[in-house]
RNA sequence: GCCGAAGUGGCGGAACUGGCAGACGCGCCGGACUCAAAAUCCGGUUCCCUCCGGGGAGUGUGGGUUCGAUUCCCACCUUCGGCACCA
């Protein structure tokens, strides 16, 4: 028997597997029989630097998850790309100098090799990259299917700009006013900016929650970012300028408490109210200084506002009340506008307080209304209802529902992105560029650092084109598109990443998809997860594909962290490579995955990783011993033989349905301990067969080369997934547990399958149990087959 | 502040449906082999008490339901995540 040499068995294996393109499944021909296949997905890794041990936990489990469903049958689809578009890579570049590109391509080699190294099976065949223009050449024609169903839309707004990165950034990268990148503090201008029209499918997002095999916390992060909430929108005017202001509100059932009335400093009635008023100035003046406040400033909560002098309806009862501007109103959320209900809301209190309002009471203790008129004593939630009747009745007011949503900002005034592909025209407007034009290819430039204005936009070269409708002059959008508009798409061209007369045949699509097991982290919960699901729903709808949720199982991994914080590519100190070349991929693997449950996090420690290597070696010594044995004889029911198949049951139904990856290694443990006490079992050899199968998706190469000790001449990674009997699991006899009053007293081996009434003889028949049967006996519980408990 | 998740030996964790708390592994202690060490193997390892038979306590804290609670319910503490002037 040679020692264990994981190099040498590694190289071995992985040479077999990219040799035989073993990972490679090809794509169905129309009219083939349907089968059973699989799409498992890890999300895309970002080529920004080499991989981390967080990436090892990720690909590896989806890795384990591969193996154990080819091996039951399935042809399992499990391929891989880059997401290679973005501010990362060029940050490097300006930097470190060199070209984005370069950095790019550079990094993705390192981590190919990486991934084949930790022999991953993947199908590198369908391998695609966000940067290539056979890619992005689709994402551009994707977003003009968008545009051209009015999904996509330029509009001047207030957007989130980041002054280091000097670009705009999505509100959902912006973290606690900060951006999500480099931890500036993001501030607000308005910009003509391209936004997707993900607000349209604010229901369609929330409602198919329900239909998805997902996290509960994962929806909840969802569901609370839609924000959904159901009130009505309820009209006040004002008199003297013969004007309506429909305001938003939740609680209709306290109009009658509406002592004042507020709009945002940014809305466009600022001025309307102020025309012609004796401080008209003051109140313009109020509303620049606060609308250009920091985000930072304006969440010190301290209540600030002006008086316009104007007054509004409330059209419950026709009371006037005054019209406030103040910067707790936000522009960008209902109407703009707010009726105030001091007595009721928190921050109408305190604007009340600070500028000494009057405060009504509508609810008392009780819920139920006062103070408001006809509606006195109705429950407050059936006062909401009843109020915006009547108002509805009276042309006043009607349900309406809000969202917290916005519209996503995508155009990034940046260098290295998917140039957005259309051209504008003095005369034309906004006009896409014809598909036959795609791609729109991203230009080589020298200087891409960003200046205030896209780089592209100073690259003559490029930015001049003739309006594709009417030949005159026209200039390109030099915004290039948000990464995550690329990585939206992409677990559709997987399923035929060559094709290049459309982003994907749908036919092909709709047979992989939806992904069956898709993993990642949690921290995309409302970004890629939720921008994917908006595209794969828009592209439903646009007849492109068969389905509306592309994710149909999710499963987040932990983060895997040192000294406290995640594993990221700038954190040097753990070099899987480094790894790799001590230990072994097939240690590392385990070990990962030993550590704990998989969606847990993980505190980096290199402590273990050599008794994962004393395990293999264990192993690989318990095996060549077995080898040496005959083959059971059919039926043999050894203790060894019957461990052998518990094991089977508990792993496979830990990885099937339990989805936990920590414990199967612990059962083979066991087995593998029993083995190498009975290394002479009539079941050993049968019991090393199991062992070595049921760790072949954690560690192929050893497995693989295991297999083949034991005389196999069969592929393992082929083979199919052991099946465990029944019968095996049954015992002759159980330990029955004793207890007294709740207490275990005593513990004792039994046949199994006695009755009760003998069950509890042989309970009272114990030495131990008698010793504490003092006084009346009041009640038996009987567990069959399992315990006795008498309460005396 | 609101919403959510999690707290188990010295450490990572196991206990899936209310039924033996601590599987498996690390670390540590003792032993075998060795001139010695490494490697390997064997035994022990929640805490306290013990006349060595055993007894008591114990899963963040305090209560409750139950014959029986790591598991269910209530309150609280701590840590982590989401939202945050969203009307």
């Amino acid at each position: 028997m040679d020692d264990y040499d994981a190099k040498t068995i590694e190289r071995k294996w992985q040479s077999a597997w990219e040799a035989e393109q073993v990972f490679h499944v090809p794509n169905p021909e129309p009219g083939d029989a349907p089968d059973a296949h699989f799409y498992m997905l890890e999300m895309l890794p970002y080529p920004s630097g080499s991989l981390h041990m967080g990436h090892v936990l990720n690909y590896t489990l989806g890795d384990v998850v591969t193996h154990f469903r080819r091996r039951h049958g399935f042809t399992v689809l499990r391929p891989m790309g880059f997401d290679s578009f973005g501010l990362p890579a060029e940050n490097a570049a300006i930097k470190d100098g060199g070209h984005p590109l370069e950095i790019t391509e550079r990094n993705m080699e390192a981590i190919r090799e990486q991934m084949r190294r930790m022999g991953w099976a993947i199908d590198w065949q369908r391998e695609v990259s966000a940067h290539e223009p056979t890619y992005y050449r689709w994402t551009q024609w994707i977003f003009l299917q968008l545009f051209e169903h009015g999904l996509a839309y330029r509009k001047e707004a207030p957007v989130n700009w980041c002054p280091v990165d000097q670009t705009v950034l999505a509100n959902e990268h912006v973290v606690d006013g900060r951006c999500w990148r480099c931890g500036s503090i993001v501030e607000a201008r308005n910009m003509a900016q391209w936004f997707f029209k993900i607000t349209d499918y604010a229901d369609a997002l929330l409602d198919d929650l329900e239909t998805i095999d997902w996290p509960e916390r994962t929806k909840k992060i969802q569901r609370s970012w839609i924000g959904r909430s159901e009130g009505a929108e309820i009209i006040f005017s004002v008199r003297e300028l013969d004007l309506d202001i429909p305001v938003f509100t939740t609680r209709a059932d306290t109009l009658y408490g509406a002592t004042f009335f507020v709009v945002a400093p940014e809305s466009p009635l600022v001025a309307t109210l102020s025309e012609g008023m004796e401080n008209a100035e003051e109140v313009r003046s109020y509303a620049r200084v606060a609308a250009a406040r920091p985000t930072e400033e304006r969440e010190q909560r301290e209540k600030t506002g002006v008086f316009t002098g104007r007054h509004a309806t409330n059209p419950v009862n026709g009371e006037q009340i005054p019209i406030w501007v103040a910067d707790y109103v936000l522009m960008d959320y209902g109407t703009g506008a707010i009726m105030a209900v001091p007595a009721h809301d928190e921050r109408d209190r305190e604007f009340a307080h600070e500028f000494d309002l009057p405060v009504v009471q509508v609810i008392a203790e009780d819920g139920t209304l006062v103070n408001s008129a006809e509606f006195d004593g109705v429950n407050f939630e059936e006062a909401k209802g009843a109020i915006v009747a009547s108002l509805a009745a009276a042309g006043k007011g009607e349900p309406a529902i809000n969202y917290r949503l916005r519209d996503w900002s995508f155009s990034r005034q940046r260098y290295w992105g998917c140039p957005i592909p259309i051209i504008y025209c003095e005369h034309c407007g906004a006009v896409p560029v014809p598909d036959s034009d795609l791609p729109v290819l991203l230009p080589d430039v020298t200087d891409y650092r960003p200046k205030g204005q896209p780089p592209l936009a100073s690259n003559e070269e490029f930015i001049n084109a003739p309006c594709p409708r009417c030949e005159g002059p026209g200039r390109r959008e030099a915004d290039t598109m948000d990464t995550f508009v690329d990585s939206s798409w992409y677990f559709l061209r997987y399923t035929d990443p060559a094709n290049d007369q459309a982003p994907f045949d749908r036919r092909v699509a709709d047979y992989w998809m939806p992904i069956d097991q898709y993993i990642g982290g949690i921290d995309h919960a409302k970004g890629h997860l939720l921008y994917s699901r908006f595209f794969v729903k828009a592209m439903n709808d646009l007849g492109l594909l068969g389905f509306r949720e592309p994710f149909q199982r999710l499963f987040h991994q932990g983060w895997v962290k040192l000294g406290g914080k995640r594993m990221s590519k700038s954190q040097g100190g753990v070099s899987p490579n480094e790894l790799i070349d001590r230990f072994g991929a097939d240690a590392i693997r385990i070990y990962i995955l030993f550590q704990g449950p998989a969606d847990q996090d993980i505190d980096w420690t290199p402590d273990g990783i050599e008794a994962t290597v004393r395990f293999i070696r264990r192993l690989w010594r318990v095996v060549h011993e077995a080898a040496v044995q005959p083959a059971a004889p059919a039926g043999v029911s050894t203790p060894l033989a019957r461990k052998a198949h518990e094991t089977i049951a508990r792993v496979s139904d830990d990885i099937d349905r339990r989805f936990v990856f920590n414990t199967p290694i612990a059962a083979v443990m066991e087995l593998v301990n029993e083995l190498s006490k009975a290394p002479h079992d009539p079941a050993a050899r049968f019991a090393a067969e199991t062992a070595v199968s049921l760790l072949q998706p954690y560690t192929p190469h050893v497995a693989e080369e295991l297999w083949g000790v034991l005389g196999h001449s069969s592929r393992l990674w082929e083979s199919p997934w052991p099946v465990h009997d029944e019968a095996m699991l049954e015992h002759e006899t159980i330990e029955l547990v004793l207890q007294v009053n709740g207490k275990v007293r005593d513990r004792i081996q039994v046949p199994a399958g006695l009755s009760e009434d003998e069950l509890v003889a042989r309970a009272k028949a114990s030495e131990r149990v008698q010793a504490h049967l003092g006084g009346t006996e009041r009640r038996v519980i009987v567990v069959p087959d399992k315990l006795v408990n008498i309460v005396v």
